[in-house]
DNA sequence: CGATGACCCTTGGAGCCCCAACTTTGCGGC
DNA sequence: GCCGCAAAGTTGGGGCTCCAAGGGTCATCG
């Protein structure tokens, strides 16, 4: 609006208002640096810096040689959009900066890939693949209950030292491009019940997590979190 | 890990590392551009990107004049951290740009603010308040209901253009600087269970939203989301 | 007709620079 | 001992440039 605001911000909006009000429809191009540098008039850099945040608001997604496009998404109903940072550290390291302490129990096992899995991991069925749980707890009360599942060749070893799936795909040469996420609340399971401590009633927030690597996934995870013991804050940075 | 990716992601990955071991506890401060171009050998470039980054994530807040310090959150539990777009329209831009229609009905009213909205508001109870109720619904079926409250000298007119609450605070000369969110699940309320028209036995999921322009909160808002209608998708360009 | 390669364009990493606005610090004077 | 002011440091906007890697297109050659 005001003509005193960031120059980067006047291209920000516009195309933001183009892809809201359906000017732009999904998988349309947007003009390069270049011709947004001509368009409105601004430098190189801005006409960049407006793309990158446009990208990290994961409105549009740039293929290098190619453009930047108005991004699908791949379900009917995104309702909002998060991020978790790491798998699984991080939770446990955003208590621990706070003087808690997070404990975790996993253990691995094969298993065999059912309809749904390989659905998910785009494999057959029947496929053996790895599962790993996970029980994060938080001064002795179970916070997080998730279970992994991986294509075997990348299942990590009994020896090998808790690293991060990212870090781990990357010794397989394999680079993690997408994590897509899909959330849902329910009412739990009775092994969840029972792993989580669940008092009668409560439900749980249920994530549905995918590590792809280009086209191709290479982890899928179930994250189930009590509806009544956790709290979810975030402050974002304007 | 290996030397051939970017230098700024070195800079991210060691700065993160010792905010995550507690290294950096919050509100410790960064080394300042100058500082990390010395330390890590490399451009401004990088080192500006890279506190970038890490302030796009959350981890760290940059104060201008001042430096980057370390980002205390204000809960015991952050779970993970998430991200609205506006409010309210972009969810409905969201399924519009699908060729889904989605409407909305809303009306404003003057009320008093209780202990609790005081509390959030940061006012006196029983100051006068503007509550809104928003329905937003999705091919008949209701999809969400948000709650807003304002501070009365903030309140839409009647006549006024429905327009985002950043934009509407921006003609009052007060620019929103952070959004604060809380989620929670929760059983829904017998007036939420008749807007939403909800089976017997779903949860809702609860966020309680809060607008700050610096220290003194602008709005703040309820948002109910049906727990089994709902889906929230998010892919998360790396 | 089909394959191959050259050429142009685009992204994303990286470097360096200038400047306004703001914070912090320390010095000098009262 | 305290106040005020100037100098130094820091962020964030903006500009320009170079380059590697990769996508697209089109013409040329077998």
């Amino acid at each position: 609006m005001a003509t005193s605001d960031p120059v980067y911000l006047r291209v920000v909006e516009d195309i933001r208002r183009q892809i809201n009000d359906g000017s732009l429809l999904p998988g349309a191009p947007i003009p390069s640096r270049a011709q947004l540098t001509r368009k409105y008039q601004v430098g190189e850099t801005a006409a960049r810096h407006a793309l990158r945040v446009l990208a990290a608001e994961g409105l549009i997604i740039g293929r290098v040689g190619s453009g930047h496009y108005v991004r699908q998404h791949p379900d009917p109903t995104p309702l909002h959009r998060w991020r978790f940072l790491d798998h699984p550290a991080p939770f446990a390291a955003d208590l621990q900066s706070q003087g808690r302490r997070v404990t975790w129990d996993w253990h691995s096992e094969p298993t065999e890939a059912g309809p749904d899995l390989a659905r998910r991991l785009r494999l057959d069925p029947s496929t053996t693949v790895t599962r790993t749980h996970y029980v994060f707890r938080g001064e002795g009360k179970p916070l997080q209950l998730a279970t992994s599942y991986e294509p075997l060749e990348f299942a990590p070893h009994a020896e090998e030292e808790r690293r991060s799936l990212v870090a781990r795909m990357y010794t397989h040469g394999i680079k993690v491009t997408e994590i897509v996420e899909s959330v849902r609340t329910r009412v739990p399971r009775p092994d969840e019940i029972d792993a989580l401590d669940l008092p009668a009633g409560v439900h749980v927030l249920h994530v549905e997590r995918t590590h792809w690597a280009g086209d191709r996934p290479v982890e899928t995870s179930d994250i189930v979190i009590p509806g009544d013991r956790f709290r979810v804050m975030y402050s974002m940075p304007l």
